[in-house]
DNA sequence: ATATTATATGAATAATTGTTCAATTATTCA
DNA sequence: TGAATAATTGAACAATTATTCATATAATAT
């Protein structure tokens, strides 16, 4: 039977409730901090949204323009184009121009390595 | 120079313009649907958040009751049991109660290599 | 040149989300 | 029993977000 008494983190004041303090330490020392731990949540944030989820997923095998990934999603391209600027500001997506057209690829073969082991876990 | 001119889909209104209806249709086939694409797009949505992401990096190692989750992260409890139960729906983090205490750790090993990756994607 | 096509952008609006606060449940201890 | 502890819950609020609409840019075609 382990205690479960709680200690107190911040000083006198006593404000925060520990129970186990070693583990709240180990976690603090073991856990990504600040600038890596905000990118790779964004990197999963971006992936968090059915829409632009379809549109890495499609982007995985073929390259496509604006308005066949708004064919695709049953989207505006505008929105397409909103969602797009969103993994190129992250790098995950780049794009090529070929005349008029915009061709998007990933650009990013860890996040196709995290697709393909999400879509794993999935199915 | 292939051509790129667009074709229409959606019949005789001829609303929705592609380009290149091949890949559209590929896209079609190949991306997941429906309900695995919401299930998977939720598991990364959870994980979207620096807060929830340091909640399942430390469950991670060491199963945490709430009250040491909220003093590592600097939340209150509330919050972290918001985003605890969040996480309990999607069946990514089981809990065990020991008397009043209650102990959180990760349900689900495709999430931990999830995890994984991703800190390999940023490091 | 001008018109058309493909995409991008900014502002606005509606929807979603994270956190806080207050109240509640569940367990232990006296 | 009653007091204290650990955690949950619901409502409310502020902040963020996705989409729409109108407009702007950039390339091609006439």
């Amino acid at each position: 039977m382990p205690s479960a008494k709680a200690k107190c983190l911040d000083g006198e004041a006593c404000r925060i409730r520990v129970i186990h303090l070693d583990r709240v330490e180990r976690a603090r020392k073991e856990t990504v901090s600040g600038k890596d731990l905000d990118r790779l949540s964004s990197i999963y944030k971006v992936l968090g949204d059915p829409s632009r989820l379809k549109i890495v997923m499609a982007l995985r095998n073929v390259e496509m323009c604006v308005c066949d990934l708004a064919a695709f999603l049953g989207l505006t391209e505008s929105a397409v184009s909103h969602q797009l600027r969103r993994f190129k500001d992250l790098a995950l997506v780049k794009s090529r121009r070929e005349g008029q057209v915009i061709y998007y690829s990933l650009d990013d073969e860890h996040v196709a390595e995290l697709l393909n082991m999400g879509l794993a876990h999935v199915t």
